[in-house]
DNA sequence: ATGAGATCAAGAATTATTCTAAATAAGGAA
DNA sequence: TTCCTTATTTAGAATAATTCTTGATCTCAT
């Protein structure tokens, strides 16, 4: 009765066009909802608690529309598998060494990434992905641990 | 007869200690003859021309152990195998979208990578590691391909 | 030479991710 | 609506990088 519906739309989004299913809806859901850069297995365990029926398949697949669409981010730090996050913001990733925590780090509002670079004369950059790891303000500031 | 009989030394670099036995000897030739961030397969393949016994999991443990001593650097570019190089200096990876080539690039004399980030306060980064994307300048230099 | 500990080799095991094929769902045209 | 075409989902097999395990071998200090 009402415009819920209507399940399907389809979404323009920076590169890519996508049609929002449900499984997909339910994907960008989980990614909004708790912002901790889950990897796809950790958004596959969330997602099915609310659609019980999505597979893993298709979670991998939802993931890597919306990461062509441009509507999330892969977030790769160190070897482990690769995390998610919806911020579209220009920004960094500082993984903690001690808790395992990933904090998103914008990037500051006049600055350049690539400037302190010394880049090959004529290269074109598409893409840019900063991984930092080291110890997070709060276990920076805990003595150390005897573990 | 020669010092070349002593096939052990042991070397003391950055945070590690490590002998330098023959085999991480040939892996670590392998990675200062041809620096074109091999994977660790593609040094398998390379030591196996100088030492054909060598193992794969002996090359896996040399990279490791030489990662950790702080010899090699390793190096991800999206989401495919790890690479390694021997360079030392602070410096970043390109990957080229159309050749491959993964490229070098340094941290310009004065410059500080973390400069451009909001760091949150307190925290104390240990490692950074950037990868860019883009057109290496011999390919951006190229019309565009048709393939 | 001997013993302790490090390193190596071979292959099995693990794990993240991709692929395949068949079933289902969606949007447009008649 | 009903039919058609195409995109999406599913489940499980396949792939590929990496790690683990175990026994053999090597190295160094005694």
């Amino acid at each position: 009765m009402n415009h819920e519906d209507h399940q399907e739309e389809t979404l323009h989004v920076g590169s890519g066009e996508f049609r929002m299913t449900k499984q997909r809806r339910v994907v960008y859901d989980v990614l909004l909802d708790q912002r901790d850069h889950p990897t796809a297995q950790e958004v596959y365990s969330r997602a099915k608690r609310r659609m019980p029926g999505i597979s893993l398949a298709t979670v991998y697949n939802c993931l890597d529309t919306m990461a062509q669409a441009g509507v999330v981010k892969q977030v790769n730090v160190a070897r482990d598998a690769t995390r998610f996050c919806p911020n579209l913001r220009p920004h960094a990733h500082f993984l903690c060494a001690r808790c395992g925590e990933v904090l998103d780090v914008d990037l500051k509002p006049t600055a350049d990434a690539t400037l302190a670079w010394a880049m090959p004369e004529g290269a074109s950059v598409e893409h840019l992905e900063v991984a930092m790891r080291g110890l997070c303000p709060t276990c920076a500031s805990q003595p150390a641990q005897l573990v």
